[in-house]
RNA sequence: GCCGGGAUGGCGAAAUUGGCAGACGCGCCGGACUCAAAAUCCGGUGGUGGUAACACCGUGAGAGUUCGAGUCUCUCUCCCGGCACCA
């Protein structure tokens, strides 16, 4: 007799053979094609939901499937250990943000091992240990040697009522502080940046390389980056004043400026908001609005006329100069020339300030009417009213304006980005500490090697929001490099996105006294990174620069860390994301308790293709946990007659059954046809990471072995035993990266030598592929009227023939001329009439 | 507004990239087993008409290319995601 399925018992007993086994701890292996599987890690937030199970998911079958292709495999797992909801459960609960987060660590850990994932554990780092953030700190004052990290004014949110500065995340839509519910301030104050803008072109450039990342990825990216290319030049001023110096895109049209507009925080509007109280306000009204999308969009274009003017640099026209709000002191130069006739933001300001909208081009063969908006067009156009520039296409007007302004107007060509550069610091706690010291002087002093790391002290007691090791001279309280005189430390934290940035590096060098070592090399590019589509743009955009930095430094020799990305979709509920707000949140935890971890894995890899989102159906996961029981019936009712009959075969020489025996019999020889078509199906689809078909393949083939075997259930001819041994052997092996539990036991019972985890992934026989005779599909007109049973060989005037000869082909042919006949070879008949 | 991705049964989806639309699963209907139910097993299941054989219709809408279109081209509608006073 056998057992009845127990999930709960296999997966205890397969997770403890990986653990004592080590069976995922790997180690470089030059004589092996190596495969770097890495999902994005978790943060410790309190326990797993089900958008990292579906990730995790698709990551370990991913890696299973990749080792019995006979790849040295790594996977590893750690945890995105800093962070805000530390802090904030520290702030709220008292409970120490050390502590919360390790305490969440435990239990996530125990869920991944349950869920039976297979992590090489000897490699887990959590971010918040020192011994992985020294190593950051160590890079930290490699990049500010650089001149790549560098310390300038920026603006935070400010809660005053609290005395300190806010997260995004803690400022409400309405744009209060989460705990006092103040209204929030803008504050400048000095912090860090990393030069991700030198590196803008080469992230842009190299999207071009990354055949493996989804179209959508690189776009975001493109689009972040935002290069454009344009002409700077100065506009002069009236009176004492400096030019007035521009970024434009569209130099061609700088005949038609009828006004110049300036962001502001740009240093002539603060000067006339000295004396002119109107403009003060204006300016003050313009600082305090929410920069919220929404806000933003919905926002009026406004400005106010400055009491000057600015001088067209050709034509020397006076020139009203505005202080409005929608041009941003962040990008380009902070002031614009305006061109209404030909920018439609500049149309609709000079419609509602009655300036003048002046035509400097028109299509080529005609005219345009500038009264319902501006003319954008650059193909096919010719300027006009522009004076000594009449007359000219695009390039040619574009190249002659720009060569003017470089000679007359202090003009060059320069490039834009709409990337800023990336700030790093926080001013929060529950992060790891930048490593620098400042002297009486306030001059910079990075913290040498040998005081690395600066540690983070863990048992902090929070008065409120503010930073604890803001107001504790046990942190503070410093001496100055070299000088010895006294000094405080930076009490900024860095950005989480720092850890996330180069942890996949890490993980190749478990333990190395050093940032990275030569291990590194050896394991990167990230084969497949898998994760959400939230990380398009900031984590994979600043794991990209962190990778170049490293690689500049000489820690690395790849260009690029992910080859290939999987952004996996989102898990729904009723057809909308799983929230707590809308209280439609599915506990994977328990799913497992109910099903077991391998009618999970099987539901959520079988539900939709992992690009795909994917709607949670409690009824669809019974049904995968039903498959896995018929599936555990059949391999044991057959697991000891292969134990007996096939053991001492070994896994090398599992696909070689003595078919020379005899394969006359037809009904064995349509099985082994069914066999090799659907594992050749189901090994396309692992290729391609569609894991859903796959499975579906696989049920397939399942449905026809147990036909097979049910309709033959005292077979005592060796050839029928022999082929739905084949199937099941295969059917085993093709499901052992999905559901790898059941398929460890199954392999165990059949008799396995192996574990299953490192036994050949199966191949298809392409001799059971070999038909003697085909079935064809009929059509008159493209529409099927029948079937056809041909020889494989058959003649083009054999099929005619037969197709012809069928009762339905004749009827609705009727008395019509047949005028052509189409074969596609194995594929389908068409006569056309 | 711009960019990207979609739209196929009651539901999740499939279609080897131009060749039998709806594989596989869920749900539902019918049957077997059972005193009964659950579980399990067997059969059916796109729509309309027909006892049936069969016929017609059918992949968001409309046109086109083709012997043949879910797939290619054009136009449009709607949905999802991202970006956006970027000069």
């Amino acid at each position: 007799m056998t057992s009845e399925y127990d999930p709960n018992r296999v997966e205890t007993s397969a997770q403890q053979y990986w653990d004592q086994n080590e069976s995922f701890t790997v180690t470089e292996d030059p004589d092996r094609e190596k495969f770097y599987c890495l999902s994005m890690f978790p943060y410790p937030s309190g326990a797993l939901h089900m958008g990292h199970v579906r990730n995790y998911s698709i990551g370990d079958a991913m890696s299973r499937h990749q080792r019995m292709l006979g790849k040295n495999v790594l996977q590893p797992m750690g945890w995105d250990a800093f962070g805000l909801p530390a802090e904030n459960a520290a702030i709220a609960k008292g409970v120490p943000a050390a502590n919360w987060t390790y305490e969440n660590i435990e239990y996530m850990k125990r869920q991944l091992k349950r869920l039976g994932f297979g992590y090489d554990w000897s490699r887990e780092l959590a971010t918040c240990k020192p011994e992985y953030y020294r190593w950051e700190q160590w890079f930290f004052t490699r990049l500010f040697e650089k001149g790549l990290a560098y310390r300038k004014m920026a603006v935070v949110n400010w809660d005053p009522v609290e005395q300190t500065v806010l997260a995004n995340e803690q400022v409400d839509k309405d744009g209060r502080g989460w705990r006092s519910g103040a209204l929030v301030e803008k504050r400048e104050i000095p912090q860090w940046f990393i030069r991700i803008t030198a590196y803008a072109d080469e992230l842009l450039e190299e999207l071009d390389r990354l055949p493996g990342w989804p179209e959508s990825v690189k776009t975001m990216q493109r689009n972040w980056i935002g290069r454009s290319e344009g002409v700077e030049f100065d506009i002069p001023v009236e009176g004492d004043h400096p030019p007035l110096r521009v970024f434009t895109t569209r130099p061609d049209t700088m005949m038609g400026i009828t006004y110049v507009a300036v962001a502001p925080e740009y240093p002539l509007a603060r000067h006339y908001a000295e004396t002119d109280s109107n403009i003060a306000e204006f300016i003050k009204s313009c600082q305090s609005i929410s920069t919220s999308e929404a806000a933003l969009e919905s926002m009026d274009k406004v400005g106010l006329q400055l009491p000057v003017h600015a001088i067209h640099p050709v034509t020397g026209e006076k020139l009203p100069i505005y202080v409005a709000n929608f041009v941003l002191i962040t990008y380009g130069t902070g002031a614009i020339m305006a061109v209404p006739g030909h920018d439609q933001r500049d149309w609709e300001f000079a419609r509602k300030y009655g300036i003048e909208i002046r035509k400097v081009l028109r299509p080529a063969n005609g005219d345009v009417d500038l009264e319902h908006g501006a003319y954008l067009d650059k193909v096919d156009t010719v300027s006009c009213n522009s004076g000594q520039f009449d007359g000219l296409d695009f390039q040619a007007c574009f190249d002659t304006t720009a060569d003017y302004l470089t000679e007359h107007a202090g003009g060059k060509r320069t490039i834009n980005y709409r990337l800023r550069d990336w700030g790093v610091s926080r001013q929060r706690y529950w992060g790891c500490p930048v490593p620098v010291i400042y002297d009486q002087e306030n001059n910079i002093h990075p913290v040498p090697d040998d005081e690395l790391p600066v540690v983070l002290p863990e048992n902090v007691e929070f008065r409120g929001v503010q930073s604890p090791i803001r107001e504790d001279p046990a942190f503070y309280e410093t001496t100055v490099p070299a000088s010895g005189e006294l000094g405080r430390r930076e009490t900024d934290t860095f950005d989480t996105f720092v850890e996330s940035s180069w942890y996949f590096a890490r993980f190749c060098c478990p333990g190395a006294d050093a940032k990275l070592d030569e291990r590194a090399n050896y394991w990167l590019p990230v084969d497949h990174y898998i994760g959400g589509i939230e990380h398009a743009v900031l984590h994979l955009l600043y794991a990209r620069l962190y990778h170049k930095l490293m690689r500049d430094i000489g820690l690395l020799e790849s260009d690029e860390p992910f080859t290939n990305l999987l952004t996996q979709g989102m898990v729904l509920k009723d057809g909308v994301k799983m929230s707590k707000s809308v209280g439609n949140v599915v506990d994977p935890q328990e799913m497992i308790d109910q099903y077991g971890a391998d009618s999970v894995r099987l539901f959520i890899l079988f539900a939709s293709p992992p690009r795909q989102s994917l709607d949670w159906n409690d009824e669809a996961l019974a049904g995968a946990y039903r498959f896995l029981n018929r599936l555990w019936v059949l391999s044991n009712r057959f697991a000891e007659r292969i134990k007996t009959h096939y053991l001492g075969r070994a896994e090398f020489e599992l696909d070689q059954f003595d078919w020379a025996n005899d394969l006359s019999d037809q009904p064995t020889r349509q099985l082994r046809l069914q066999t090799h078509t659907l594992l050749k199906r189901i090994s396309l689809d692992f290729d391609r990471q569609q894991y859903n078909t796959a499975i579906a393949a696989s049920m397939e083939l399942y449905n026809a072995v147990s036909a097979f075997a049910a309709n033959d259930d005292n077979i005592e001819s060796t050839v029928r035993t022999d082929a739905t041994v084949e199937a099941i052997l295969i059917l085993v092996r093709a499901l052992a990266p999905i559901v790898p539990h059941i398929c460890h036991e199954l392999w165990l019972r059949m008799g396995g030598q192996l574990t299953i985890l490192d036994v050949a992934w199966p191949k298809v026989d392409e001799s059971a592929l070999v038909q003697t005779t085909i079935t064809l599909p009929v059509q008159v007109n493209g529409k099927l009227r029948g079937q056809v049973q041909v020889k494989t060989d058959a003649s083009r005037d054999e099929i005619t023939a037969t197709a012809l000869d069928l009762a339905a082909v004749k009827r609705n042919i009727g008395a019509r001329e047949i005028r052509k006949v189409i074969i596609v070879p194995e594929k389908m008949v068409n006569v056309v009439v």
